[in-house]
DNA sequence: GGTTCACTTTAGAATTATTCTAAATCTTGA
DNA sequence: TCAAGATTTAGAATAATTCTAAAGTGAACC
């Protein structure tokens, strides 16, 4: 089985980047393959490496730029859970990050459907939002 | 007025430290009172530099080290809310943070007392979590 | 009241993460 | 076909963070 996506995918891919104006892009493509492929919130330079697996001519700045698209065309969610690298979701359900503080794991979670709306103050326009839940994984748990 | 904390806040920061076996050193206290004084979200290196101003000798090693163990002790926290530096807030009552992607500012929001229970995997264990608003704050809404 | 030991701090080097730059390439529409 | 704008590239530059080894500090113990 190829990593290629199917043709609708790329229709995905295509309408999602041109309504914020941008192109879809061999490099925007492979990106996407990448982030999809292995749902474990790679950082900027891990994406870096498994592209260059199936595009060995791609460049550093070329997956920051990509990741960006993405992210600002709605594919992907940028995640910051702690200091060091940025790392990248494509799951676009809403769900929340649990992040294991022993072994750094980062897991999506469900978040319930009905979140009390949170009061921002008067005149902010909220766009969206982030949870993030900080604890050890079963794993982790167990050997403590 | 001078910028020294009060008895009572060292003897906090003391108990605090001290739960997590660490010492209230002059550099700890200096990088808490840096944080007290301007709630503004600082990054590391602006604690640094405003730390400087009143201990010239302080080293930004000593600035990392010194944040990471207030935010051990729960004196402090660490906020990610985008990529770049890491920023500190000394509010340790129950809020989250409002982002506002024009100017960077990040405020304190409160959030409602009663958030529903998100369910963590089990076997996992939570210790605790951020919720991060990212949106335009007043005055960037307005300028749009 | 001196010694020890663990904890801290320091300067600066090293590493990691991200952005910038300028030139080359590609796409699209006139 | 051409021009304009978008995109990619390599590599340099910058920013953020961590590491290292040596020196300083202070409480506890003899």
């Amino acid at each position: 089985m190829k990593a290629r996506s199917h043709p609708q995918d790329d229709q995905h891919l295509t309408e999602q980047l041109g309504a914020t104006g941008l192109r879809l892009t061999p490099q925007r493509q492979q990106v996407y393959d990448v982030l999809v492929h292995k749902r474990d919130h790679p950082t900027a330079e891990e994406v870096f490496i498994r592209a260059k697996k199936a595009m060995p001519e791609i460049s550093h700045a070329t997956v920051y730029n990509c990741l960006d698209a993405l992210v600002k065309s709605g594919l992907a969610r940028q995640v910051n859970v702690e200091r060091g690298a940025t790392r990248f979701c494509p799951n676009m359900v809403e769900h929340g990050h649990f992040h294991c503080s022993a072994c750094g794991t980062i897991y999506d979670v469900g978040l319930p459907h009905e979140l009390p709306c949170v009061a921002v103050p008067r005149g902010f326009r909220a766009d969206g939002y982030d949870v993030t839940i900080h604890g050890l994984c079963a794993d982790c748990a167990k050997k403590k």
